[in-house]
DNA sequence: TCAAATATTTTGAATTTCAAAACATATGAT
DNA sequence: ATCATATGTTTTGAAATTCAAAATATTTGA
């Protein structure tokens, strides 16, 4: 099967397109499927927050891209719903940091694994080497973004 | 660079989870410095209709995997704004075919090209073949979504 | 000590979404 | 031809998510 570059592009960019318009809602609907009751947004803000070094509000708004005021009324439902916890940062009392709950955690696993089952898809038939072409090209579309 | 499958297979998750992260947010900054006055969403529905057959509230819908209810307030303000006409559909006339007005097009035209810009940012240094591998993951990725 | 900087929450408004009800038109069985 | 059912769209009412700007709390530095 061959093709001109301009018909790779073509095919890549709606490949991309795709991925982009289906994965929250496939993701979705794995988390219902698993029984979790939180929004993929919800989530979310679980894993940046899993992520981030300092769990403070500002430091989780700035992963996510949101306002810290958006934060604070997510940060309110998932603390009610005992996902999270707030507490005062000894060191400098105006920060509020962030910890996730075992609730949490188990959430946090089944969407991991979600993740893998996707990853998995990705490599497979994959040849030793060929995962180089996928990383590189990835890192060109995230570098772009760096503008 | 040598890397362990699973070291890649975390890579690329990682690169996958910055991109859709991130994407949204630099489009709506492209299109802003290009004086478009739409929302990201308006826009994806322009898109919708611009790559749908037929284009009855319906099928743009399912395209966008969003209500029809929740398709209709969508077109009620950028039909207000003219970027799109509501017309009957004279052989079954419960259906509202959708067209898109020169204003919409002129808007397509800026967000094509912010795409093209990207896939050939994602295309830079990719040898002859290569885009072969790239293409066989992203359909692998879509194709996981089938399930 | 106190003005400015930083961190967070609150407030008020806009956008986007959905499910369910209401409405319009078409189709098929009798 | 008629009417029940199916299909297509809009309306309604409510919830979730977001932002900017104002308010509040704490720290820092002059």
């Amino acid at each position: 099967m061959k093709s001109s570059v301009s018909e790779a592009k073509s095919i890549v960019n709606e490949l991309l397109v795709d991925i982009f318009n289906r994965i929250l809602i496939i993701e979705a609907e794995s988390m219902k499927k698993q029984n979790v009751k939180l929004s993929m947004n919800e989530i979310h803000v679980l894993e940046a927050i899993e992520k981030v070094d300092e769990t403070s509000m500002s430091n989780i708004a700035k992963k996510l891209h949101i306002t810290v005021g958006s934060l604070t009324t997510a940060i309110n439902t998932l603390y009610q719903k005992k996902y999270v916890t707030r507490e005062r940062d000894e060191d400098d009392r105006r920060k509020v940091i962030i910890k996730l709950t075992e609730l949490s955690h188990e959430v946090l696993k089944k969407h991991e694994a979600f993740h893998e089952q996707m990853i998995d898809a990705v490599f497979k038939e994959l040849n030793v080497g060929e995962d180089q072409v996928l990383i590189d090209s990835l890192r060109n579309l995230s570098s772009f973004f760096n503008r």
